[in-house]
DNA sequence: AGTATAGTTGACGTTTACGTAAACGTCATG
DNA sequence: CATGACGTTTACGTAAACGTCAACTATACT
């Protein structure tokens, strides 16, 4: 079944009423395809990959909250240089399901893993702005001495 | 002419001696692969798309120290999720020569987006250390219950 | 002289992450 | 009812960043 315009009414009052609507609230892929600024295709394509789960509401893509979330952590990933295999990674650990002591140890170090990789992420970056910053002040410097003439 | 190992004695004191001999140090391209554990190959790519310049002593390139720090800098980039065609926007800003004010101010705005860009990076990781820890909190507590029974 | 060791230049192959086009289904509106 | 807006699958195309030969060259070792 369509959730077609029918039964959303006009459009800008419903969308309010859904969104606050509780919890279950749901996407089609163009809304999300909105929200992130990227294609549908793509979200087709991490669909293909295991990233996303949506329901069918027939041949229709139906995402969920989750779904949303998961995106957004995608994304976040990938604007930190992360291939879609890793941002699985992490979304596995996001929505694992609580299993054996072997498998809850292992996530624990899986964890453990990626906060190795951010940091040093973070020293990247940190190092990087100290480079900014030096090549601004010589900038800057610069500017000062041909202004001054 | 060759630096063969002839003109280099004994290599394992000669390093220690060239390390220390000023700054004038000068380095091969296998040199360069080992210190950063990346191939040859890469480091002839890089120099194709513009991001090494090094001198050539015959047909063998000869990688200067100011090589050395791009190529720090390359690989800081590339952890950091960077094209190569972004990576060389820094080193661009790291060697430039001074030019013209118009030159100037437009290099201060290019420092300003890296810095903007670098900053949203830095949100991005604490969000997923977030998210880590949230998981990890989950992880810990159900690894209690299951070894509290 | 012969072999080993580094280095060189093509040139084609590969993976990742989609883009793009074709061909089609479904609603709801004029 | 046909036209548009939005959705679908299938399949081929593409840019980036190297990997992987192949064929060659220059020095060094025995």
């Amino acid at each position: 079944m369509w959730l077609g315009k029918e039964e959303m009414g006009l459009s800008n009052l419903d969308e309010s009423i859904e969104q606050s609507s509780l919890k279950s609230n749901t996407y089609t892929i163009s809304d999300l395809a909105k929200e992130y600024d990227i294609t549908p295709r793509a979200i087709r394509f991490y669909e293909d990959q295991g990233l996303l789960r949506p329901v069918r509401e027939g041949r229709q893509r139906v995402f969920s909250e989750g779904d949303n979330v998961r995106l957004r952590l995608i994304l976040r990933g990938k604007r930190l240089g992360f291939s879609l295999a890793e941002a699985k990674e992490i979304i596995e650990l996001y929505d694992m399901d609580s299993g054996d002591e072997r498998q809850l140890v292992y996530f624990l170090e899986k964890i453990e893993q990626q906060r190795l990789n951010l940091q040093r992420q973070q020293q990247d970056i940190k190092a990087i702005l100290q480079e900014l910053k030096r090549v601004e002040k010589r900038v800057k410097r610069e500017l000062q001495e041909i202004r001054h003439k």
